[in-house]
Parts: structure tokens; C-alpha cells; sequence
DNA sequence: ATTATACTATTACCGTGGTAATATTACCAT
DNA sequence: ATGGTAATATTACCACGGTAATAGTATAAT
């Protein structure tokens, strides 16, 4: 089920905000996830627990079992499947070019002077 | 058909390939997109057909006939695919922060010094 | 006229993300 | 023991990206 090509990582909307609560929550049942779902579009219980199943089958999710309530958590990281997304972004849609993609962000004006200096720093630090 | 938020352009790989092609050339025939896809994996031609004429449904290719050959032209541009595609990947994965996205570009080592200056200039520019 | 040719049109299928109703199971309270 | 409760399991769809064989059509060649 894993060792994936990463780029070969590839979620749907309602897959990323499962991933995205039990990221950040460490670990989640299938109530967590629909209860910090239901902010905004709000799928049924059973619509998650198909999802969640599915993952786990993927390989994207393990459970433990607590008091007969099935407690999930991520088998690969966040920094995982961003490091797989943008491989593929960068591969469809910016000739593999990360120049590009950035280009497009400033273009789009969604990054300010201050920020690129932040990354700035951020670079400098880590060619170290 | 048209009229999306911008955020709900979505493409798949193979759709992408197409586009890209019709981008690249200015107007494309369907054995125009299948002789430069044939580069790598190689889709039937009756494939590249169909999807052609989905992506027509879809309102982003449209055709004149050139002795009963359709020559297709793109009715939406790279840049506002981009766009939109970066907007979907930072809502999904980013929590809508291109600081965030930058900086796993930077920690993939995807963006080199050089390469940030190039961008500096670009910003400098842009907000004159 | 007849056939080869070179296109487009039609049709059909698969995988998968997403949706959810309903069935099953097991514990708990009475 | 019996019925309610709360969880998972099963089952069934739909939309859509992708795949492609095959049917239809119109021009060109003989």
C-alpha cells in the first residue's frame, strides 16, 4: 500500500480536510473529523467513516481501537503529501519549474516584500 | 459553462497535457496534441478525441474547422488556470497561506538563492 | 461508381472521490 | 431478557477523468 512515487500522492477536497483535523489533532474518531467538518459544507457520519475507511485502506490512516470507538491516526505526514502535491503542480503546470510557480504567486500578489524577506532568512538558514 | 470561481478550475493529468499542447502551439488539432503527448505514455487518438471534445463541453477549448479538421484554440489562458489551481492548493493544503507553500518549496531545497533574488526584482517591479 | 482515406461521432467501460441510507453488532440499562 | 444506544460494516449510487473500439461521414483517388 505505501512507497509511493510522491508525486504520485494525490487527494480529493473532503480526503485533504480529513488528513488536515487529524494532522492537527494528532490523532481523531470519525466524531471529531465531522464535527470540525461541519464548518461549512457538512457530510453525513457515514459519508466520513466511508472516507476515513478508504484512507486506511490507502494506507494514509491507521486506527487503534479505544472503547470500541475506532481512534485514527496519519500514517504519512503533512510535509509528505505537500512535498507530493506540489511535485505534481510544479510537473503539470509549471514545466517542473518552482520559478515558475513563485512567479505565478507574486503575480498574483499574494506574497508581500516582508514575506519573501521571511524566506529569505528561512533559505539563508537552512543552506547552512 | 463558463464563469467559475476560479478556485473550482480543476484538470486532470492527462486534461492538463492537452491544454498545456493548445497553450504552447496557439491552436492545436487533435493529432497536433497526440504527436507531442506520445512522448511518454502514448493515449489512443480516439482518448485525446474525447477528452478534446469534453474540454470543449467544459468551455475551455473551442474549434474552427479547417477543411473538416477541427483546429482547436484555448478559451482560457495558462495564467488564469494557474491561479486557480494555486488558490485550490492553498485552501486545501496550505490553510490559504502562500508563506506556507513558499516555505516547503524552500525546505525541498526547490528554490535556490539566485533563484529568490530573480524573484526580489520581480516584486520591486510589480509594485511600481 | 467504388474504394481507400482521414477525419469526427458514438458508445461503452473502468477507477475513484464523494455521498449516504441501511444493516449489523455489541454494550448498557431496565 | 429485552430494548435502546452508539459505534462500525455493508451496500449502492453518482460524477468525472481516462481509456479506447467502433461506427459514421465526407473527400480523394482510381
Amino acid at each position: 500500500m505505501p512507497k509511493k512515487k510522491l508525486s504520485e500522492i494525490r487527494l480529493g477536497r473532503l480526503e485533504m480536510q480529513i488528513m488536515n483535523v487529524v494532522w492537527d489533532k494528532g490523532q481523531a474518531t470519525v466524531h471529531d473529523v465531522k464535527d470540525v467538518i461541519s464548518r461549512g459544507r457538512k457530510p453525513a457520519y457515514s459519508t466520513i467513516l466511508t472516507m476515513m475507511r478508504k484512507l486506511e485502506a490507502k494506507g494514509y490512516l491507521s486506527h487503534d481501537v479505544d472503547e470500541r470507538t475506532y481512534v485514527y491516526r496519519a500514517t504519512i505526514s503533512r510535509q509528505t503529501v505537500r512535498q507530493g502535491v506540489i511535485g505534481d503542480l510544479l510537473d503539470r503546470l509549471f514545466e517542473g519549474s518552482p520559478l515558475l510557480l513563485l512567479n505565478s504567486l507574486v503575480e498574483q500578489n499574494r506574497i508581500s516584500e516582508e514575506e519573501l524577506r521571511e524566506i529569505r532568512k528561512l533559505i539563508s538558514k537552512r543552506r547552512r
